[in-house]
DNA sequence: GAGTGGTCTAGACCACGCA
DNA sequence: GCGTGGTCTAGACCACTCC
C-alpha cells in the first residue's frame, strides 16, 4: 500500500480509498475483520489517529462495523452509491446516459409567504420559477420545479437549458453544502402524465428539497416529480 | 456551560448536544458564527480535537457548515428530524400517536434465490414471512412484509403483534447497525387499498430495506408500502 | 490477561480567506 | 499578516470482549 505524503490528498483519504477498494473489489470479505489500528498504523507509518480517521470513513459509508474488543468487519450485502449531493444531471452524466434538458417555464415572480420562509428572503422578493422537463436516451424521466431567490433571477432560460442548475451555480462560486430533503409519493396530473409519457394515474416519486450553500444560505428550493418505473432513492442509514 | 467530567457520556457529545440546544432553540441564529475552535477549546477547558469532534457531529447533521478561513455558521432553514435507524414503531412511538399492529400473515417459508442473496444465506432455507398492518390512532399508515433468517423463525405471531419486530431483536441482543434502503413509489392493489383504506389506484410510497447486525450480517429483508398521504421520507445530505 | 476499539490530551504545521 | 479550520503526531488511559 503505497502512500503519497507529499501529495494535497490527505492521508486518511488514501488509506480510506485503498480499504474501499479492497472492499469492493472483494478482496476483504464480507464478515471477515481487517487488521487492527494499531497494527495498521505501524504498517503504514502513520498515527493511530490518522487511521481511525479512514476507518470512520468506511463506517459512514456503511461498509463496515466496529465492536470494541471484537474488531473492525466487511459488512455483507451489495455496495449501493446512496444518494449524493448532486442533481439529477449530474447523475445522468455519470451513468452515461445522455441527459436532455427541456425548459417547460421561466419567469420572475414575487416570493409568496411560504416561499419567502423557505428561503429566508422577504415575503413578495423576486424570485425565479423554472420549470422543466429532464430525459434520458430520449425518455422522459422528471418534471423539476426550482425557486430561486434574487440573486439569481438573470439565469437564463437557454443557460439552464444547457448547462443545469448545480453548474450554473457552481460557476458563480455557489457550492451546495447541506441539502434537505422529502421524498414522498403522488399520483401524476394528467399534465404531468402526458410529459412524462406515462398512462393516466400513473404513481410518482416526489422530492422536495431546500438546498444551502457553504455559508448556510438558503439559494434553491426544489419540487421534483420522477417517473417511479424509472427512478428512486437510495440510502444508507448508520446507527451512530 | 457546565461539562460533567465523571460521567460516561463523552465530553464531545456533552458539547455536541449543548451545541446543538442553543442551536434548536435559537440562541444562535441561522447565519450566525460559532466560537472558533480554540477560543471553545479554553473556555471549556477541553483539548482542539474534543471540540473539533463535538463540532463534526453537527455538521455530520446538517445544522452547521464550516470554511477554512472563515469560520464555523449556523445553517438557516427549520430543523428536521431525518431519517433514523429506528422503525415505523418507533416512530409512532415517540410521536405518541398509539402504535397498533395487525399480522396478516406469519409462515415459515424456504428462501428463494433472490432472497436468500440478499439476506446471505443458503438458497432453500427457511425463513420467516411477515406481513402485517400498521396503525396510528385506529388509521391504517402501512402494509409491511419482513423475511428473517433461520434463527428468528421462532418468532411468533403473538410476540410480532405485542412488540415490534426491532425491540424483538433487541430482546435476543441484535442490534441494527447498517441500513440500505430504497424509496420509490407505485400503485396500490385492490387489496392494499382496502387495508389502508385508500381509494383504489392510490400512491403509495414504498421502502426497501436490508438491515445488517453489529457484525455485519443481514438480519432481515423488508417491503413496507405507506399512505402517501400519511408519511414520507426525511433526508439531510451533507457534502463530504 | 490479552486484544480490541473509544476517548482525550497538547502540541505542530499547513492551506485558505480576508483585510 | 492574521485568523480560521484541516491535517497529523505520539502518546495516555479506559471499557469491552473473549479466553
Amino acid at each position: 500500500m503505497d502512500l503519497d505524503r507529499a501529495s494535497p490528498i490527505p492521508l486518511y483519504f488514501q488509506i480510506a480509498q485503498r480499504l474501499e477498494r479492497l472492499i469492493v473489489e472483494g478482496e476483504l470479505r464480507p464478515g471477515s475483520r481487517l487488521e487492527n489500528e494499531i497494527a495498521l498504523a505501524d504498517r503504514l507509518s502513520v498515527s493511530r489517529p490518522t487511521i481511525r480517521r479512514a476507518i470512520q470513513d468506511l463506517v459512514d459509508k456503511g461498509l463496515v462495523v466496529r465492536r470494541r474488543g471484537i474488531g473492525t468487519q466487511v459488512v455483507h450485502g451489495r455496495i449501493t452509491r446512496g444518494i449524493e449531493l448532486t442533481s439529477l444531471f449530474d447523475d445522468l452524466q455519470r451513468s452515461g446516459r445522455k441527459p436532455e434538458t427541456r425548459v417547460l417555464e421561466h419567469r420572475v415572480t414575487d416570493a409568496d409567504q411560504r416561499l419567502a420562509e423557505t428561503l429566508s428572503v422577504a415575503s413578495g422578493s423576486p424570485i425565479l420559477h423554472v420549470r422543466r422537463l429532464r430525459l434520458a436516451a430520449g425518455t422522459p424521466i422528471a418534471i423539476m420545479e426550482n425557486w430561486l431567490p434574487a440573486e439569481f433571477t438573470d439565469l437564463s432560460s437557454a443557460d439552464i437549458q444547457e448547462h443545469g442548475l448545480y453548474q450554473l451555480l457552481r460557476a458563480r462560486g455557489v457550492t451546495i453544502r447541506v441539502a434537505k430533503q422529502r421524498i414522498g409519493a403522488r399520483i401524476a396530473t394528467d399534465t404531468e402524465a402526458r410529459q412524462l409519457g406515462v398512462q393516466r394515474n400513473s404513481a410518482l416519486v416526489t422530492m422536495d428539497r431546500t438546498a444551502f450553500d457553504s455559508s448556510g444560505t438558503a439559494v434553491e428550493y426544489g419540487h421534483h416529480c420522477y417517473r417511479s418505473d424509472l427512478y428512486s432513492f437510495e440510502v444508507t442509514l448508520v446507527e451512530k
